[in-house]
DNA sequence: TCTGGGGTCCTAGGACCC
DNA sequence: TCTGGGGTCCTAGGACCC
């Protein structure tokens, strides 16, 4: 029998993130937003139940949020990311082989545990996480991935389980697969669900014994992955460390239209000065520079969107640099007159150089590039993001994003930590705490 | 239906070569 | 000018994930 995975998954974290520095929102609905405030992208218990969905505008909850007094927060990923560490280091105490696979997602390993009671294990991780780091998990014990995942989903939606269930047994996992839908499948998004169940399959148990001939046709190799995956055949590896990026994307909607060239230079600039710090950290140089605008397709404003490459014979990491190329490519497919809602940057076409063999083929001095930029990217690590950064991403920023909505950076900003409030006593304060014993939480 | 951002993998088809 | 087979590389587009 191949080794047990579990897939550890954070309930409703966003919300529970904003919940847990703040013990006056228990028990009210807590909805998330996107960047720009724009739509709905994590919601509580509460939030879910009085259904609100994912994907909806803010405005369009206008009326619920008076009637349920619905909290809004826009999204304060340096919180969030904040938290998802610790959750991920406290997985490493019950296991060493642990895959990070989103922010609030995690693969466990549990070869050589085969012999210990999962249901159990599982158990006694969901209570440790909540105890340390005040957040709720569901955990999914399986033989694959794939079957992992769906146990997570019916642990979490069938309250008797209590957020864990193992599948390692088979009649067990006859039954569940048969009462999971196609579209609810890991690997199966709305355009394979619905081909499936134009041909019949309904439920993942279906697809488990389905014609794999015709899967592989029409659902490419991934698909017959997934049936291996049904079946107990482990056909998706474990990745512990991250692997390198094939491609950095930075990209953001403008907080409001943007029409001028100027605006458009100093978003671009930015963008490529935190794509560029991103290939920094995995030790890239890049010989792909695409940029990009558009206006918004969902305006009824005149429509322009545009893109162009530029390829750079000599691999390179430096901001300046790569400053120069977009602000080109930028001139080139910028023009008048347009509502422009977003620009992006993407870097691609990565070496793993050794940066003694750059200098070797041109006439820039890239030494020198590479001390610059090492030392701006060591005071922005040390002093913290952009104490240093170039004039060309702009003073101002009156294009930027929108966060009307945000909490503050209890866990990483001095002047954010959690307050205790005047006026309210320290037994109340820390009777709203009691329940989470905050852990490596004092400074 | 509305309107985020950042990724991955696979396939088909064209350009080009022998 | 037509005809054969086989290979590589690249790109665009489509599917998926969180």
């Amino acid at each position: 029998m191949n080794a047990p995975v579990a897939i550890v998954d954070c309930n409703n974290f966003y919300a529970s993130c904003e919940r847990i520095f703040n013990p006056e929102l228990k028990g009210k609905p807590i909805v998330v937003l996107s960047n720009n405030d724009g739509i709905i992208v994590a919601r509580s218990q509460e939030a879910k139940d009085i259904g609100i969905a994912m994907g909806q505008p803010l405005f369009k909850i206008k009326d619920m949020m008076r009637k349920y007094d619905i909290r809004v927060f826009s999204s304060n990923y340096v919180l969030y990311g904040d938290m998802s560490n610790r959750v991920m280091t406290t997985l490493e105490q019950f296991t060493p082989d642990v895959e990070i696979y989103s922010i609030d997602e995690a693969f466990l390993n549990l070869g050589g545990f085969e012999r210990m009671d999962l249901d159990e294990y599982a158990r006694e991780i969901r209570r440790k996480m909540y105890q340390w780091t005040g957040i709720q998990v569901s955990i999914g014990v399986a033989s694959t991935k794939t079957l992992s995942k769906i146990a997570n989903r019916f642990a979490k939606k069938n309250k008797e389980y209590e957020g864990v269930l193992s599948l390692m047994n088979a009649r067990l996992r006859r039954e569940v697969l048969e009462k999971t839908d196609v579209y609810d499948i890991w690997g199966v998004g709305r355009q394979y669900g619905k081909l499936l169940k134009k041909h019949g399959i309904n439920n993942a148990y279906e697809l488990s014994i389905a014609d794999q001939k015709w899967v592989k046709k029409r659902m490419t190799v991934m698909g017959l992955r997934t049936v291996y995956e049904l079946n107990g055949i482990p056909c998706i590896s474990y990745e512990y460390a991250p692997p390198p990026k094939k491609a950095i994307v930075s990209s953001r909607s403008f907080g409001k239209a943007v029409t001028e060239l100027r605006d458009v230079k100093e978003a671009a600039a930015l963008f490529v000065s935190r794509a560029t710090e991103k290939m920094r950290e995995q030790n890239s140089a890049t010989t792909m520079l695409s940029v990009f605008i558009r206006t918004n397709p969902f305006k009824n404003s005149r429509q322009y969107h545009n893109g162009v490459l530029a390829k750079i014979k000599i691999p390179t990491d430096s901001t300046a640099e790569l400053l120069h190329y977009a602000m080109k490519g930028i001139d080139q497919i910028y023009r008048k007159g347009y509502q422009y809602q977003k620009v992006g940057v993407m870097l691609s076409g990565f070496a793993q150089i050794d940066k003694s063999q750059l200098a070797l083929f041109d006439t820039k001095d890239r030494v020198k590039m590479s001390s610059i930029t090492e030392t701006v990217d060591k005071i922005n690590l040390q002093m913290g993001k952009e104490t240093v950064f170039y004039a060309s991403t702009g003073i101002n920023r009156d294009w930027g994003t929108k966060f009307e909505h945000r909490s503050d950076r209890f866990t990483t900003n001095w002047h954010e930590l959690p307050k205790v409030k005047a006026g309210v006593t320290l037994k109340k304060q820390l009777e709203m705490f009691k329940e989470i014993n905050l852990r490596g939480f004092q400074q």
